[in-house]
DNA sequence: ATCGCAAACGATCTTAAAGGGAACTTTAA
């Protein structure tokens, strides 16, 4: 369980306490608690009671919990609870825009008790009649349960790749002499995935008999871990079509002849067609002209010099500055870029005005302790609701780089949303525009943009448009790649890392950068440290 | 529930935007 796994648990109990009208300090020491916790870098997993109660923030209680926590999986005062809310509840708070108080008056007030009967509510204005909600809070209350509805049964990408490779190798490993494969959308490196599809030689009822206790069938669905297995029957001298077909896309598939094979790789060169990785068989570019694929020129992970975009101690990351740098030094990486909150970043603890000096010395002092490898001080400055950063010119100068993002008001319109990208990028010093759409997937959908402009004004005022690699973000979504790429923007794939650990987000963000045809001359963070302190010199107007 | 200052107890504080309802509460990042 890491740190930010246990926090979630202090989170999630505050706000179950809040629905209840617990002693509001109490309720504030679990969110410290949930706020030191997630960013200690040593696995609390690994402390006794006495180094737990050494944490700034972990008394008694919390100590025990977490104790107890790293022995069932839970603890008794959440149990408690729980056992006395109804799990549609939880649902309820997901919603944005509803918070304890106000799910708690819906649920006392109107009975409601689940996403369903709250959507029921609102189709019978029921909603709107109680106080302090109205038409515009029922509005977008009614627009989150439908994009929340619609996200059931979907799943992260990085959270089901384990479990289908799990899955492959208890396959593998109870039929020796069969063959396995993924496919479908996992297999295409999907950023969401609403089933693990696998072309097998061997039937589903076979499977089901043999693994009768892992699995759990539903309605004629095949479940693991809740997430829906398809299996697509196959016979041995078919596994190769069989495993392309499926693999899809329909657009893809139909640029092919078709013949039965036991390897994928022989429908390619049967069609004289070089061999396509999954990955790249979205782009409607290369469906368009599959022949004159070329693996070489796109981006791949080994290409990637620099980690940009990065998190420490000094705002909301869990690592030092050395340590961070040590670790991307460690793995192979020539440089780092921090990019530490910006001030009004409350919530991720920003850096204040009089703390930039500190931060940036430390910076400095680590660059003197690592041999061939650099720092770069970067800032991740806030984008205010009218476009312009929370810094003014002179405290922004100081910086190599200026990263640009939207964090607070999210729901604007088309038309605001992108004034105030717009002005974001025109500013003199922003280099990089950080998760252009704000959203988090399965939970937020971003703000609309009119993308063609915001492209148009990337290449203009020579603004990177980040790929950020954080796969609970994936932002700029990978479709809207090639279009960029015809403006002839430029990416930075980004981890956004909180901890060392996520540096190796990266990964996600390069699947995306294929899915969308990044080059590796499109794409920043290919330059070498040299390279890197060109582009940084030139500023676009001092 | 935790902390800190002090010895049993008092203080605990992100803040701006949004929305609803005409001064304020709730929420989000």
């Amino acid at each position: 369980m890491t740190n930010r796994e246990i926090a979630k648990y202090f989170d999630l109990l505050a706000k179950l306490m809040e629905l209840y009208d617990d002693n509001p300090f109490k309720i504030r020491s679990y969110r410290n608690a949930y706020n030191s916790i997630r960013q200690i870098s040593i696995p609390l997993i690994k402390l006794d009671e006495k180094q737990l109660l050494e944490i700034h923030g972990i008394g008694k209680a919390i100590a025990k919990k977490i104790i107890e926590l790293k022995e069932k999986g839970t603890f008794d005062a959440l149990d408690r609870i729980l056992e006395k809310t109804p799990p549609g509840i939880l649902d309820l708070l997901k919603i944005k825009g509803l918070g304890p108080k106000k799910v708690k008056m819906i649920w006392k007030e109107l009975g409601v008790e689940s996403l369903g009967e709250l959507e029921y509510a609102i189709k019978e204005n029921r909603l709107s009649l109680l106080k302090g909600f109205g038409k515009k809070t029922q509005e977008n209350i009614l627009k989150q349960i439908l994009f929340l509805e619609s996200m059931k049964g979907h799943f992260l990408f990085y959270k089901v790749l384990p479990v289908a490779k799990e899955l492959m190798q208890m396959f593998l490993e109870k039929y020796t002499n069969e063959k396995f494969s993924l496919t479908g959308n996992l297999r295409r490196y999907f950023p969401v995935i609403s089933s693990i599809d696998i072309v097998s030689s061997i039937g589903i009822d076979v499977i089901i008999k043999d693994f009768s206790d892992q699995f759990e069938y539903k309605d004629g669905e095949l479940f693991y871990k809740k997430i829906k297995i398809h299996i697509i029957k196959t016979v041995a001298n078919k596994f190769g079509l069989d495993l392309f077909v499926s693999t899809g896309p329909k657009f893809f598939v139909d640029k092919f002849k078709l013949e039965d094979n036991i390897e994928e790789t022989a429908i390619f060169k049967s069609n004289n067609i070089p061999y396509i990785p999954p990955v790249f068989r979205d782009n409607e570019k290369i469906i368009q002209d599959p022949g004159s694929f070329d693996e070489s020129g796109y981006v791949h992970i080994e290409d990637i010099k620099g980690i940009i975009h990065s998190h420490t101690v000094w705002s909301d990351g869990s690592d030092s500055v050395f340590d961070l740098a040590n670790y991307c030094r460690q793995n192979g990486y020539q440089y780092l870029v921090v990019s530490d909150h910006s001030k009004s970043a409350f919530y991720a603890n920003g850096l204040k005005i009089d703390q930039i000096k500190y931060y940036l010395e430390d910076i400095v002092e680590v660059n003197s302790k690592l041999q061939d490898f650099t720092v770069f001080s970067g800032i991740e400055s806030d984008i205010l609701s009218d476009g312009s950063l929370d810094y003014d010119d002179e405290i922004l100068s100081k910086f190599d780089v200026v990263i640009a993002s939207v964090h607070s008001g999210l729901r604007m319109n088309k038309e605001k949303a992108t004034e105030r990208i717009l002005k974001a990028i025109q500013n003199p010093f922003t280099r990089i525009l950080g998760h252009v759409s704000g959203r988090i997937l399965l939970a937020r959908e971003g703000y609309p943009l009119d993308y063609e402009t915001i492209f148009q004004a990337c290449v203009e005022n020579n603004v990177v448009m980040e790929i950020n690699a954080n796969p609970h973000r994936l932002d700029i979504d990978w479709k809207l790649i090639d279009r960029a790429r015809d403006w002839g923007v430029k990416f930075s794939i980004n981890p956004d890392a909180h901890s060392k650990y996520e540096v190796d987000y990266l990964k996600y963000g390069i699947f995306m950068a294929q899915k969308g045809g990044v080059l590796k001359e499109n794409c920043l963070n290919i330059k070498n440290t040299l390279d890197f302190e060109r582009w940084i010199g030139k500023k676009k107007m001092l």
